[in-house]
DNA sequence: CACACAATACAAAGCAGTTGGTATTTTTTG
DNA sequence: CAAAAAATACCAACTGCTTTGTATTGTGTG
């Protein structure tokens, strides 16, 4: 790829221009780095990618219109050799598999340091792949003892199947992953229900939000 | 305050350590300011305020453990001299009227350019208020025509719908409500979750909340 | 007056989760 | 050790919403 004395040219789709111009100030001084474009959703992304043919795109997953995992299975199949970088706010791991299955790079959170940002981009830019290692979520509301979901008297399995969850999981999907069965799970969360005093998944969302767990 | 020849000294609260660098970047070849401390989120920056002394916060809204506004009242209500200007994403706008009403002295949307943020900077250290002048007198976000929803393109029947799913309505519940069979209830959601590209209830849910319609 | 759009209505298949059970096995704890 | 609690597993009926269609009836605009 472009290693050789050539710049690792990029494009940024991000609909936070300050965030945009936050990267290219952090960027601009790299000496192996040309920010060529930027777009504020994966619609203006698109259109650019008919003129401009970057090396690689950083590229945000919550974005309006077209969203980022839509826009990486367009780029990926019309554009096979661009790299793609997914950004993302939270630490999701279904988003990162989702990431890997729709065929990005590599997958950074908005809260990465400037140095882990310029290694991923570099190894990206070379054809390594560069996602996060598999962190136990360690949200701390779900293992201080003293937090406030005590109250609710949930067990450890509850307090774990409460945070994929809240990610997003389907029951089948938590099943595969921890290797239960889909009853099981809907035993648990069944269990949850009734101990958080919830009567459906709207009701867990907005709990989960208001609560900010 | 602190406009005669000292700097003016400056805590961010945001979670996204790499728009903060990005922000630092942007901030740092300005003489008249001087970024004093970061923090990641509401907790930590009122942790900080009991042995730093900023003139002016840069407060995200959306932070996790403490949101922006949260962190808002308790600065205003123990700090009232430090001046505090919100940010927020660019289609927050309906919530401005909450920042004023929680005694902010300014509003930025993250999709400023640099020149808007420095010129709200010095103004608001100096005592000024500074809000975008869009500043909606229309307190509801859905016949609002400026409204960030318009981008979707909903219908007004469309419109009317997601206030009662807002509201938890069932189809069954809006049909009976609006006189409808169930069916043009069931289209119209169809269509809703067509234009905001969503894919179930949860999403929905997380959407409205979100963007706080 | 066409034409587009909005609003209305219908139907079948299917998915995700709930409800209300039952019933083992494993782990914790008094 | 014995009892309680936790974790596991199963099942069937049910609800709510989605998907993928089709189709008719207003309604406003060029």
């Amino acid at each position: 790829m472009e290693m050789t004395g050539e710049k690792l040219s990029v494009i940024i789709a991000d609909d936070h221009t300050l965030f945009i111009n936050g990267l290219r100030m952090l960027l601009q001084n790299e000496p192996d780095i040309e920010i060529m474009n930027i777009a504020a959703n994966g619609k203006e992304l698109l259109g650019l990618l008919h003129t401009h043919s970057p090396d690689l795109i950083l590229l945000d997953i919550n974005m309006p219109v077209i969203n980022g995992f839509d826009a990486l299975k367009k780029i990926k199949s019309f554009y096979p050799k661009i790299k793609v970088i997914m950004l993302s706010t939270y630490n999701e791991e279904h988003l990162i598999e989702k990431a890997k299955a729709g065929g990005a790079d590599g997958y950074l959170f908005k809260n990465v340091e400037k140095d882990e940002l310029l290694q991923a981009m570099h190894s990206v830019g070379q054809g390594q792949l560069c996602f996060p290692h598999k962190t136990p979520v360690n949200n701390s509301v779900f293992d201080d003892s003293d937090s406030f979901l005590k109250q609710f008297q949930l067990t450890k399995r509850e307090l774990e199947l409460l945070q994929f969850i809240k990610q997003n999981y389907t029951n089948q999907q938590m099943a595969d992953h921890l290797h239960l069965s889909i009853y099981t799970v809907e035993t648990h969360r069944k269990n949850i229900m009734q101990k958080l005093n919830l009567k459906n998944p709207v009701e867990l969302t907005k709990f989960i939000i208001q609560y900010d767990l």
